[in-house]
DNA sequence: AAGACGAAAGTGGTTGA
DNA sequence: TCAACAACTTTCGTCTT
């Protein structure tokens, strides 16, 4: 043990100017050349844990890292600054101390300007995310697309905002829970034109896969915001597993579609809702249910079912 | 009065030349 | 780039309950 110290500090020349005067900081953990600043840099931090929890009480108790990285953070949660007090400047030695002050300021430059766009950003996600009460995988992933789109350039030329909005939407969809267009929009308050546009440029450029949305991702959300019960899911789901084996969805709106479902559902199982309330929650028209209904009950022969229903139900 | 129905005209987006 | 096109919306008059 005693001879793998020795070994190790011998080794320590400064490679920038070939001191030896090489200095522990024991507050920062950093390995330092005392006459240039040179910081080495293998080895410097120890990744294990240097210490054992036997139960989650003490692993809580004698963890003394932070948080995890994360993307939803514009510097990963993770902030470098060059060091400005009293003892950082004593490491230095006097004649190097000019550049030093200018190597602070340009630093704090560099990440401001590099960094205000992407902090701007995720705060600006942060509100989107809450506005939607979209669970913190969503939250991650779409920061860490926007985290890629910056970094390939694919920001300028659009707001920040649209971008945002473009993989909210692009994610939501991704992660088999959809929201329409107009939610997005009312929550970012964005055009939907830029918004549209956005989105296509983005997923082909990040290679996003887009698959058509299928109706039934929007059928538990959509029935739970109506106050509709399992029974009531349960059916709509049923109903569409049929619509699309036969093909009836192909080039529908999918919320015209999932609409229809939970219109026909909610009165077959008895909890009526009008199409005025269905379409107001999906935002579609009366007239686009009515149409998806006819297609669907005719084809799927259950008019005279839902007929029969009604008239009990009046 | 409220809900459902359907015709007709209008709108925004996709497609194919 | 443009026109054709299907899906969907808006609007409105009518019917039913």
């Amino acid at each position: 043990m005693a001879k793998k110290e020795e070994k190790m500090k011998k080794e320590l020349v400064c490679p920038e100017c070939g001191s030896k005067d090489i200095i522990n900081d024991p507050t920062s953990g950093e390995t330092i050349c005392k006459k240039c600043g040179y910081v080495f840099t293998d080895n410097i931090i120890d990744l294990t844990q240097d210490w054992r929890a036997f139960d989650s009480e003490q692993m809580s108790r004698r963890a003394r890292t932070g948080a995890p990285i994360t993307y939803s953070k514009h510097d990963l949660g993770l902030t470098t600054e060059i060091g400005k007090g009293i003892l950082e400047l004593h490491k230095v030695a006097p004649s190097k101390r000019a550049q030093y002050y200018r190597m602070t300021k340009w630093h704090k430059r560099l990440i401001r300007s590099k960094d205000r766009n992407l902090s701007y950003a995720l705060s600006e996600l942060q509100r989107v995310v809450s506005y939607l009460g979209l669970s913190r995988v969503i939250h991650e992933k779409i920061a860490k697309y926007y985290n890629e789109a910056v970094n390939k350039g694919l920001v300028r030329g659009r707001s920040i905002e649209a971008v945002i909005a473009a993989l909210t939407y692009a994610v939501c969809r991704e992660m088999g829970n959809p929201r329409t267009l107009e939610e997005i929009i009312e929550a970012c308050n964005v055009e939907k034109r830029e918004v549209g546009r956005a989105y296509r440029y983005l997923a082909r450029e990040l290679k996003l896969r887009i698959l058509p949305i299928p109706p039934e991702s929007f059928v538990p959300r959509f029935c739970s915001m109506l106050g509709l019960s399992d029974k009531v899911q349960a059916k709509a789901l049923e109903i569409l597993k049929k619509v699309e084996k036969k093909g009836l969805s192909a080039g529908k709106g999918p919320t015209g579609v999932a609409a229809a479902a939970i219109y026909i559902a909610s009165i077959l199982v008895g909890e009526r809702r009008t199409q005025r309330e269905i379409a107001d929650v999906l935002g579609i028209t009366e007239v686009t249910i009515r149409n998806r209904l006819k297609e669907i009950a005719s084809k799927l022969g259950i008019e005279k079912e839902i007929e029969e229903k009604e008239m009990k139900q009046s």
